[in-house]
DNA sequence: ACCGCCGGGTGCC
DNA sequence: ACCGCCGGGTGCC
């Protein structure tokens, strides 16, 4: 969805610079148009209107050849075609208009001449433009240089810019098409430029040597190789050549002598629930040898053990995570390292480097093909020994002890693990101070938010091997350390994001700024997305040698989002949001080839990113326990029948009627209301008893009546499990409103065609006249007094709560630690379980979508809660909760009534057959014979093979909608 | 010559 | 700057 939100400003843009005039750009898929790039999550710039600079609306107002002088005055020095940085200078002594000239390192080549000067400084100060320099001819220039410049703004400031240069004697020159808007004219598209063919990611090589249990799945294993790697990369960072003894950008045509420093990190971006915190945990162990940190900087190669260097040393970082088999050799300073020990290559753009000996593995970020990540003899024993699951051993670290519970560790941070630290690592201290002075820095910080404090500390206590001494210091609470030197002794200290804000924001001496860290890692780094916010600009402000940010949603940040995480990054010349900006956000927004493939590359460069589904080996990343789905039919009583089967008859005539009539979709919501009635009972005959017939007709009742007559009926629908579509946006209903002629559209979709269609705007599924006035709104839900009510009744049973109760005792027999889900669409059928549950001495709890969150959390805990006495069955309505609900707990679900979308079951399911569910999943779906239950499970058979069929994206045209309607109701009323 | 031309001094903003 | 511009020196051919 995030490519919808593109603005529109981009596409108009490309309209008129690219395609020129009123052409209709409208039908032009944007979203196919990204999609081949695997990059729709980059491209949501849901910025404000009118914030900050506002380059994404910008235009291209022309261009204009002008000159820098003063260059014998500067030092700064730029190349043929590099970009330049046009900066206005207040405050010159000479000239109030003064505009200097920098290039992308931020050094100052010259000044714009005056007279050019005097129209820019307008222009600038006024923000009537922005304007940006490419110098055709840098080189070999000692007193001035022509410059290039483009003249970007809002459209309605093009004509005072015009002026205000024509009032100087100047004039733009239109923005030509082969200009690239700007991006490199003549360089751009004269050469072929560097392909940026994805770089395989480097690898490190990896012993079998105590191969015993596998602690790390093979897709954690790939990530943690692919942060060693990055970690050690001695390539020049993506988007640099050496030319003639320079380091070139590729991008600005900036070139130095002084090697751009690597990029010593990435973007971790694995889904949730893959295992980011223990890769970075094992990232953070593989600076640790012999159960002691690996000095950094002065660490020299014979240190190591001879072999290591051509066999891959044995990585006794590694082994310091609790069973761990696959070895990674010692993660060390990049600089002291034997270059041969490293395989990383990035050479597939650089020609040269290709023909050098050919890396012996590659990580690739591509998870199909990543058979290649393992070295060969690491490779079957991986296969061989991974278990499905990891088991870890529940010893507590020596620094976290078993007692330290995160709120002690939170009340008193310092003290507790202080005084830990000195009894038990006494050796290690030592070792640190004797090192301490020459050394470099040997401190992981990592930020995360508060919530998840915690889980490092958990993580960190299960993981790292007693054994190991590892200082953690947790700096947060009122008590924090003030000592730097005390921090610098840490090998790990973590913060959460407000301290880190807060320390730099009061304090000019922010104590986590004055340290240089070996290490930062940013948990849920998405948080500094807005480069405006104090956490951002204070996690930018961080020193340190590698840089990591762990994420779990995929970067759906704009690409005006991904600066701050690239920023933080240091990939050079990006750490300047013009540079960025003028490479690739504008290029990728006005649908620039060159800048997709640059951002293409980048993203594949210095992200990892697996989903959950994601494939490593050709196996799934995660192998979950199987899920066994078992249809159990029931029969009704001959009571039960009896109403049955006369509420269907009376039903089907009616829809037959509405057939013969050709007025099915007028009637729906009564059709809908048929077919509820027919489900209702076959699960209990008290549900449907209070529904009200709604065949009364709609024209003769007070316009009070008729609002509340359309109310039910959209509450009919909405609550009818159907899980209507508008058919207008053939989306899930947003602000659901019914016509008079009830049918139900999101609110803004008829709107919509009213507006259109005015004056006769007609029903687009009945034809009937519409009005605005006539929509009624889905007033807010009101408490389930109805509940109540039935609770009043005398209580029956039906024979799917026979059913349900014979099978849940059955299992008590067998298991009775076993927890349930028993899951309905309707709540008031969960509240008649409830007392057979009550009766049979069932511990339960209950999940409803209208339960309050504290509730919702307290009925979650209790349930996942493995204690005896804990409940054992959660009653749980279908669609209650978000994709995040955990019910792990449960290994066996019972579908009371089957449900119209096979995906929401399938959706429900997932709550307990997802990672951290160890055992097999058995779900029981509870099927009454010869009834609408049957025919729905036809529906969602043939929901299922067309939503795996070819057409699985494929929307369908509201007259589809219709007959697909129309289809459904005759195979669920059997005409 | 209140010019032109020459050639030295000079040079961002 | 192999320019432009400035201002002093100079002045038929």
């Amino acid at each position: 969805m995030a490519w919808m939100c593109m603005r529109d400003s981009a596409w108009k843009y490309l309209q008129s610079a690219h395609l020129g005039g009123d052409r209709n750009y409208s039908h032009y898929t944007s979203r196919d148009f990204y999609s081949q790039f695997g990059l729709e999550d980059f491209l949501c710039t849901d910025d404000i209107p009118g914030t900050d600079e506002d380059t994404d609306s910008a235009v291209l107002f022309g261009t204009l050849r002008g000159n820098v002088v003063g260059l014998r005055y500067y030092t700064g020095v730029v190349n043929n075609n590099e970009m330049v940085s046009l900066q206005r200078e207040p405050n010159n002594l000479y000239d109030k208009n003064a505009v200097k000239v920098n290039n992308v390192n931020g050094n100052q080549v010259g000044h714009i001449k005056k007279e050019l000067a005097a129209p820019l400084a307008y222009i600038m100060d006024n923000k009537l433009a922005i304007v940006e320099g490419i110098v055709p001819y840098g080189a070999k220039n000692a007193f001035t240089m022509p410059v290039q410049m483009s003249f970007w703004g809002k459209e309605e400031n093009k004509q005072a810019v015009l002026d205000e240069l024509k009032m100087h004697g100047f004039k733009l020159a239109p923005p030509s098409k082969s200009s690239e808007f700007g991006f490199g004219s003549s360089w751009v598209s004269g050469r072929a430029g560097p392909s940026y063919s994805a770089p395989g990611h480097g690898a490190v090589q990896m012993t079998t040597e105590q191969a015993v249990g596998t602690p790390l799945l093979p897709h954690q294993k790939q990530a943690l190789a692919w942060m060693v790697s990055r970690e050690n990369s001695k390539e020049l960072p993506l988007f640099w050549e050496e030319k003639n003894n320079f380091y070139c950008n590729t991008l600005t045509n900036f070139a130095e002598k002084e090697r751009p420093e690597n990029v010593l990190g990435g973007i971790l971006a694995d889904d949730m629930g893959l295992g980011k915190t223990l890769v970075t945990i094992a990232l953070i162990l593989t600076n640790f040898h012999d159960g002691k940190p690996l000095p950094v900087e002065k660490v020299k190669s014979d240190q190591l053990h001879k072999e290591s260097v051509v066999t891959g040393v044995k990585n006794e970082g590694h082994e310091l995570l609790k069973g761990t088999s696959c070895n990674v050799e010692p993660n060390i300073s990049s600089v002291k390292k034997k270059s041969e020990t490293v395989q990383s290559q990035y050479s597939s753009f650089r020609p040269k480097r290709a023909k050098a000996e050919k890396p012996k593995y590659t990580v690739s970020s591509d998870s199909e093909e990543s058979e290649e990540w393992l070295p060969q003899q690491t490779r079957t024993k991986c296969e061989k020994d991974l278990p499905a699951t990891r088991k870890r051993s529940k010893t507590a670290s020596c620094i976290i002890q078993e007692d330290t519970g995160f709120a002690s560790a939170l009340a008193s941070p310092s003290a507790p693990l202080k005084k830990k630290a000195k009894k038990k690592d006494t050796a290690s201290v030592q070792s640190v101070k004797k090192n301490d002075s020459e050394e470099g820095p040997r401190t992981t910080l990592i930020i995360c938010p508060l919530s998840v404090l915690s889980n490092w500390i958990d993580q960190f206590e299960q993981h790292i091997r007693p054994d190991v001494h590892l200082n953690i210091y947790v700096y947060y609470g009122p008590d924090r350390s003030k000592d730097p030197s005390f921090l610098s002794k840490q090998d790990i200290v973590l913060t959460t994001y407000n301290i880190l804000a807060s320390d730099y924001g009061s304090r000019g001496d922010s104590l986590l700024h004055r340290l240089k860290w070996l290490r930062v890692v940013l948990d849920e780094g998405h948080t500094i997305r807005n480069p405006n916010a104090q956490q951002t600009k204070a996690a930018l402000n961080l020193e340190a040698q590698r840089r990591w940010i762990l994420t779990g949603t995929p970067i759906q940040n704009s690409l005006k989002d991904l600066w701050s995480l690239l920023s933080f990054l240091k990939l050079k010349p990006f750490t300047d949001r013009e540079w960025w900006r003028r490479t690739i956000q504008r290029p990728v927004m006005l649908g620039e080839q060159g800048g997709l493939r640059r951002l293409q590359s980048l993203i594949k460069n210095i992200t990892l990113r697996r989903t959950k589904t994601s494939k490593i080996k050709g196996k799934p990343v995660l192998e979950l326990p199987e899920r066994k789905v078992f249809i159990q039919h029931v029969t009704l009583t001959e009571e039960e029948r009896k109403i049955y089967q006369s509420v269907k008859n009376e039903g089907k005539a009616a829809i037959s009627r509405y057939f013969n009539e050709g007025t099915v979709l007028a009637h729906y919501a009564d059709v809908l209301g048929v077919l509820l009635r027919l489900r209702q009972l076959c699960c209990h005959p008290h549900l449907c008893t209070n529904t009200s017939s709604s065949s009364c007709q709609i024209g003769d009742s007070t316009p009070e009546e008729l609002r509340e007559k359309l109310v039910n009926k959209m509450k009919l629908v909405l609550s009818s499990g159907s899980d209507e579509e508008c058919a207008i946006c053939l989306d899930s209903l947003n602000l659901p409103v019914i016509t008079h002629c009830a049918h139900v559209f999101c609110k803004p979709c008829i709107c919509e065609v009213i507006q259109s269609e005015q004056p006769n705007a007609k029903c687009p599924l009945c034809r009937n006249e519409l009005r605005v006035e006539h929509l009624v709104e889905c007033p807010p839900e009101e408490s389930d007094s109805s509940i109540e009510k039935k609770g009043d009744r005398e209580w029956i049973s039906s024979s799917k709560i026979n059913a349900l109760m014979h099978a849940l005792i059955d299992l008590r027999k067998q298991n009775p630690a076993v927890k349930c889900l028993i899951v309905s669409q309707f709540t008031t059928f969960l509240s008649l379980i409830e007392i057979p549950l009550k009766e049979s001495g069932f511990v339960f709890t209950r999940l409803n979508g209208s339960m309050a969150q504290k509730k919702r959390v307290q009925a979650i805990q209790s349930f996942q809660d493995r204690q005896t006495g804990s409940p054992t069955i959660m009653l749980l309505s279908l669609k209650a909760g978000g994709v995040g609900l955990n019910l792990t707990a449960a290994s066996r679900v019972f579908l009371m009534d089957p449900a119209w979308n096979p995906a929401a079951e399938d959706q429900c399911f997932d709550r307990c057959h997802r990672l951290g569910q160890k055992q097999d999943v058995i779900i029981t779906k509870f099927i009454v014979k010869d009834s609408v239950e049957e025919n729905m499970l036809k529906i969602q058979k043939k929901k299922r093979e067309l939503a795996a069929g070819a057409f699985a994206a494929k929307k369908l045209t509201v007259s589809e909608v219709k007959q697909t309607k129309i289809n459904e109701i005759k195979t669920l009323i059997d005409l």
